[in-house]
DNA sequence: GTCTATATTAAGATAGAC
DNA sequence: GTCTATCTTAATATAGAC
């Protein structure tokens, strides 16, 4: 049986499988698509290889569940940006969130990162498609603040983008920065929410 | 044989190897160490496998050959930062050469980016040694320029990393910035450029 | 130095008992 | 639903002829 049925799940079903999406992410999040086995993946949620493919038809069926999940919650905090909010008070705040994510959510960005790395080959048709119009329609708005004045003037597709490389980069290159700072990564993240807020205070004005 | 011999290396071998390495970069900055098959290599060189392995002994000693090139490479811009030029404008150079490297040698930063995000297994010593101390020094002098007030106060680690993750993301996301864009790289960078430019000067002020 | 052939292991996936 | 056993393919690496 697969699980696109409609029965409704069980008790344990749902444990197991959130069991094994669990330990999915945390070994696809580590050695990419390709480098990740069954057998990780599967002693990592601690079941057998053959249930694990009782629950998931294929490595690749894990692997599409776990980006369609993250995938969604990807797009959150960029569609949140209110267009009628303060326009410093909104980009700040999606400073604010994106870096939250990061840190309580770095194997999530991990996963997305080893994907936009290697060419992002299954997940091109959200790039240009969902993501691509969002992204597209809040750097309209933007570009309408910079009009009016309310924050400097630059490429809004830049500026996201400068949003996004500043706050993931905390957690997709993590064993950097640790390994340089020599300190655990929440005090990092402690620094890393003051620097950030500090420089996008000076950009944005 | 093995290419660690002392004896002077004939035309041919010179140009089967880089043939190599040059498949490889190709490989392995798109699929990781694990994702990547000496198949594939062979092919990209235009040799046959037994061949390759008779000029590298393992598919790790062509990754640790092309690693090695690597780091050295990605030390030289922060190195020639000078301590006792304008401030300003060595930063901005530093932005600005990093963002070359970016734009010149993509697959390289995106071989680098595979192996920090999959956790640096295999560099780790150089992250921890010669990176650490290099950022360690080059910290102190930013921080020094901050302490004179020729530019503005903020964690000269953090400042670094800003440089690091503005710049490479464009190499290293250019499967989603390109797709987002609609726009060749070429485009891309041209416009990042004058990005960057703009946001630095307003930190940095 | 380069090739064909092959040994060896690992990995995705399935069969079938319970 | 879960397990043991196993099929099948692909991948690293080597042997040995030329």
């Amino acid at each position: 049986m697969q699980r696109s049925s409609e029965k409704p799940l069980t008790r344990i079903q749902k444990q197991n499988i959130s069991a094994i999406l669990e330990a999915a992410l945390e070994v696809f999040s580590v050695n990419g698509f390709r480098g990740s086995t069954l057998d990780q993946i599967a002693c990592a949620a601690g079941i057998s290889k053959p249930n694990l493919l009782y629950y998931f038809n294929s490595k690749q069926a894990i692997h599409v569940a776990l980006l369609s999940e993250l995938l969604d919650a990807w797009l959150y905090p960029l569609r949140d940006m209110n267009p009628n909010g303060d326009a410093k008070d909104e980009l700040m705040n999606y400073v604010r969130r994106k870096l939250d994510l990061s840190r309580n959510f770095p194997r999530e960005s991990r996963l997305f990162a080893n994907e936009i790395v290697q060419g992002a080959p299954r997940i091109d048709t959200f790039l240009k498609g969902d993501l691509k119009n969002l992204v597209d329609e809040k750097a309209k708005v933007i570009s309408g603040w910079m009009d009016k004045g309310l924050i400097a003037r630059f490429d809004p597709h830049h500026l996201i983008f400068s949003i996004w490389a500043l706050t993931q980069h905390y957690a997709d290159f993590e064993a950097q920065t640790s390994l340089i700072m020599g300190k655990d990564s929440d005090k990092i993240y402690d620094d890393a929410s003051i620097f950030l807020e500090a420089i996008f205070e000076k950009i944005l004005a």
